[in-house]
DNA sequence: ATGAAATATGAATGAATGCTCATATATTCA
DNA sequence: TGAATATATGAGCATTCATTCATATTTCAT
């Protein structure tokens, strides 16, 4: 083979600008937390608690039947990571979703799912 | 307190359902198993690198420099996941992206980081 | 002030995970 | 067939991570 067809063509020009194409880590690195923050069930279905309504730290860990102190470990990272925002009210502390992206994130990964079943 | 105002009604009817609301683990096993996916910088790397151009395991080990078992583990992992697909070319094997939806989830999770520099 | 209730936090532990190293498998070419 | 090239895979190791347990902190009620 002396000659390459088209498309392998196409593939080294590709190639050539891959290297530079990928961005430095530190770009991605916030975007990379935000998945490991949805890669645990515990904290998704924290965020999906929060969806519906606010919710203290007692009232997600009654609804999840998990320890108050697992519930606040993980509402301290998904703190930390700006995707849920915590107001005191008394006694009790609301955790409130930071915005609505995440839940249209996790729209679109569930239309990748569904997708994919219909192979 | 003996009367809540409105919005904690509103609160408690959405706390009453919650439990419900929240889908069992079996449903949401997929979508986390996703986002742990890419909650890693070196897949992450690997599908950014591929949303340019199908590429051969060597090629894609080159391009991050790392091992060639390191890279073909991860793709590994990927396909199991119907993440990407491969085909056998002659002595190499050509992965490439099995749906460009993932591509869009990350162009949203970037938005909601984006925004999220804007406070 | 004091006790109770809600939440946060640090240390410890077991499980999960990413990489490496060695080796196996598959394909091409001479 | 046999050597070379590309990829896959299993075991081992070090690190990360989620939970628990014990305890600290904050706020309310009396």
């Amino acid at each position: 083979m002396v000659e390459k067809d088209f498309s392998e063509q196409e593939h080294q020009a590709a190639l050539n600008h891959l290297k530079e194409s990928i961005p430095a880590n530190e770009e991605l690195e916030s975007m990379v937390n935000i998945f490991k923050a949805f890669g645990d069930m515990t904290r998704v279905k924290i965020i999906l608690a929060l969806s519906k309504t606010p919710l203290s730290v007692g009232e997600i860990a009654d609804t999840l039947d998990m320890s108050q102190s697992s519930i606040s470990h993980q509402l301290s990272l998904l703190r930390q990571l700006n995707l849920v925002t915590s107001v005191r009210h008394g006694r009790n502390i609301h955790y409130r979703l930071s915005d609505q992206h995440i839940i249209t994130i996790f729209g679109q990964t569930k239309d990748h799912i569904i997708e994919d079943e219909n192979d």
